[in-house]
DNA sequence: GATAATGGTTATCAGGTATAATTATTATCC
DNA sequence: GGATAATAATTATACCTGATAACCATTATC
C-alpha cells in the first residue's frame, strides 16, 4: 500500500493497528464471536430465525412443558427479555403457552407440530454451520477449546 | 429442588435444559463471552470506559496520527458508529482530532497526556482481568484457544 | 472539467441486555 | 386463618452494539 510521508501517520500500514488488543483473549474472542454470529444469522435468516429464537425453540422442543422462567434460566436471558421471544414463537405457531394446572401464574411451553418440524431443519442448518466454522480444527483442538471456554466462563462468573 | 408431578414438566430438574445447544461451540462461546464482557464492563466502569472506548483509546495511543477510517477498520467498527466513540474520547480530553494537512477531509487522531495516562491504568486493569479469567488454563491451552478462535473466525468470515 | 470515490457526519433502526415496577397467584409464618 | 413475603409473567424503559442510507466536503480518476 501507499505510505504516508507526514510524521503523524506512522501506523496501520505494516503492523496491525490493534496489535496490543490482539494480545487479549477477550478481544480475540469478541472478534471471533462477531464473525460467527454474523455468519450464523445469515444462514438462519432463511428460516426467519435469530440465534435467540432458535435457541428458545430448541430448548422448548427438548423440554416440552417447561415454564418460561425455566426457559429464561436455561438460556441465561432475563425474564422480561424472554417474553418477546416467546411471543414471537407463539405468534408464528411454533410453540404454545398453556396454563399450568398446579400453578395458575405460570405458563407451560410446548412445541406445536410446526415447531417440531422447524426444530429439525434448523438444527441441521446450525450443525452444518458449526461444521463449517470448525473445519480447520482437529477434534482434540475443539475439545480443548470447549474446555477452555467453560473454564473462562467459570472464572468470569466468579 | 421439588419435582413437578404433572406429565408436562419433565425437564429442567435433572438434566440441563440447554443440553442440545451446549453441543454447539457457537453457543458455548456466546455464553462465555457474555460472562467475560459483563465482568470486564464492571471493572472498566471504575475508569468510566466501555470495551469499545477502551479499545479505541488503546489503538489511538499505539498508533498516534491514524485517521478515523483506519481506526474503524482496525476495530471492525462501521465508520458511523465510530464517530460517537471518538466524540466521547475527545470530549473527555483523552484524544484530539487534528486536520491532516495532505487531506483536508480527514482527521488524524492523537492521544493527549491524559489519554496516555489512562492508557496505562486501563491496560493494567484489563491485563489483570485477563489473568483472572485465564487462571484455570495452562499457557499451552491458552495458545490452542487463541489459535482455534483465529481459525474459526477465518472460516466464519470466509 | 465532469464523474467517481473517499472521509467524516447525521439520522435511523434492529437487536441484545439490564432494571424497576405492576399484577396475579402461591407460599410462608405468626 | 389471615397478613406478609415470594414468585411468574408482564410492561415500560434505557443503554450499548451493529448496520444502512443519505449527505457534505474534498480528493482522485478519466
Amino acid at each position: 500500500m501507499t505510505s504516508h510521508h507526514d510524521i503523524t501517520a506512522n501506523a496501520a500500514d505494516t503492523v496491525q493497528a490493534d496489535h496490543t488488543l490482539r494480545g487479549f483473549i477477550g478481544y480475540v474472542m469478541k472478534r471471533c464471536f462477531n464473525s460467527v454470529q454474523a455468519d450464523l444469522a445469515r444462514e438462519l435468516e432463511a428460516l426467519d430465525l435469530r440465534m435467540l429464537t432458535f435457541s428458545a425453540l430448541i430448548v422448548v422442543v427438548d423440554n416440552a412443558g417447561l415454564r418460561q422462567s425455566e426457559l429464561a434460566q436455561a438460556l441465561s436471558v432475563e425474564r422480561p427479555n424472554l417474553v418477546v421471544i416467546v411471543d414471537e414463537l407463539e405468534k408464528r405457531g411454533l410453540i404454545k403457552r398453556t396454563q399450568v394446572p398446579t400453578d395458575r401464574r405460570a405458563y407451560a411451553l410446548t412445541p406445536t407440530a410446526a415447531g417440531k418440524e422447524l426444530y429439525h431443519t434448523a438444527l441441521k442448518v446450525v450443525q452444518d454451520h458449526e461444521a463449517k466454522i470448525l473445519a480447520g480444527l482437529t477434534d482434540e483442538q475443539v475439545r480443548t477449546l470447549r474446555d477452555a471456554l467453560k473454564s473462562i466462563q467459570k472464572s468470569a462468573d466468579g
